[in-house]
DNA sequence: CTAGATTGTCTAGCGGTGCTAGTATTCGAT
DNA sequence: ATCGAATACTAGCACCGCTAGACAATCTAG
């Protein structure tokens, strides 16, 4: 029944039209600045269309985390394949100052995406899977908890070169540093 | 003049109750809960007072994150001065997971408090200076770099932590982890 | 001790937020 | 052509940060 589909389609496009438009306002102004009232604005539709597609404002975030996480698993897969673990660590941190927004739905803001364990999403999983594959040559016995520590410290170093609060010019650095440390190969860190 | 220092005295304890009970407040509910008429509620005042301390709802996080940068500046030393980098390491995550509200204040929340340098509070500087001087015997040249590396690393367990986005029962080896990489020492990570 | 100025505090209200009930309208199926 | 479902809107609730303006308490000066 091509009939359904085509409200079907409609929807959906309408659904990704909003998404979409969430993050630009997002990228551009800042999370605070996505309202229903300014969202539905730039949509050109009333509030309540946007409660037809998703539970809550939360929940259009949540949305945006999770593409932003499919995003971010082909970078990083693709940046260990060609480079390894070094690779991997200045792509994340490439990711994440190049996309604040997307990458403050997906780690900073509070949500509703279950990272534990059962139901979360495949996509959070197989991003984790990129972290073990990169520490595990480097590992001695514990990859999990290398693979955990490696994220959490770039985690840290992402959202910390965000604020002004580590030296803007020792970003680079910081990356090598923390990539020879943990794999335990001491090559000096290149500088700024 | 005994008079005019009475009347400090009273706002000055008025001060320290607004933010005595904004602090438990955010530790009871988070800081969302930390509104203008819930807090004035609880003082027993009426919002407009919380005005005449702070120049808005920003600037009481921001005293309370003062606060809690000078205690932690304390735990840090003493940690230190007793047990080196992997005290430190330790005292440091403790903090973050004993007072997730001051924390978040300090580290998370957006804030006015001016870390990058000139006329940033001391408190800051001197809270910095535990790490330099913690991983300052394990340097091999950029003693500040790797100083950040270890507090951005720190830092991402401490919020990663908190969420239930790494598992629960490898703390402790997470922070064991790295501090034996980030030093060199490879000693094996005690384990959950 | 009183008059005036200062300080403290309150009530009331502005524009903004997330979200929803109730109503009108469009559209596909019969 | 008609019915019913899907879609959209207007209007409004309770809450938010914040502030103007009125009123009461307190200190200062004569």
């Amino acid at each position: 029944m091509p009939t359904t589909s085509r409200r079907e389609r409609a929807r959906e496009e309408r659904r990704e039209l909003i998404l979409r438009t969430a993050r630009e306002l997002a990228e551009t102004d800042g999370w605070d600045a996505v309202t229903t009232r300014r969202l539905a604005e730039a949509v050109d539709y009333s509030q309540p269309v946007l409660y037809g597609h998703f539970k809550n404002m939360n929940a259009i975030s949540d949305a945006v985390a999770l593409q932003g996480i499919a995003e971010l698993t082909d970078v990083l897969r693709e940046a260990r394949e060609a480079g390894g673990l070094p690779a991997l660590a200045h792509a994340y941190l490439d990711y994440a100052a190049d996309h604040p927004a997307v990458y403050e739905a997906m780690f900073v803001r509070p949500t509703a995406l279950s990272f534990g364990t059962p139901d979360s999403p495949a996509a959070l999983k197989s991003a984790f899977d990129q972290f073990v594959a990169a520490v595990e040559p480097f590992a001695d016995g514990d990859t999990e908890t290398l693979a955990e520590v490696l994220w959490s410290a770039l985690h840290g170093q992402a959202v910390l070169n965000q604020t002004t609060r580590l030296r803007p010019t020792h970003r680079h650095a910081r990356a090598d540093t923390l990539v020879s440390r943990l794999s335990g190969t001491f090559s000096a860190p290149t500088d700024n």
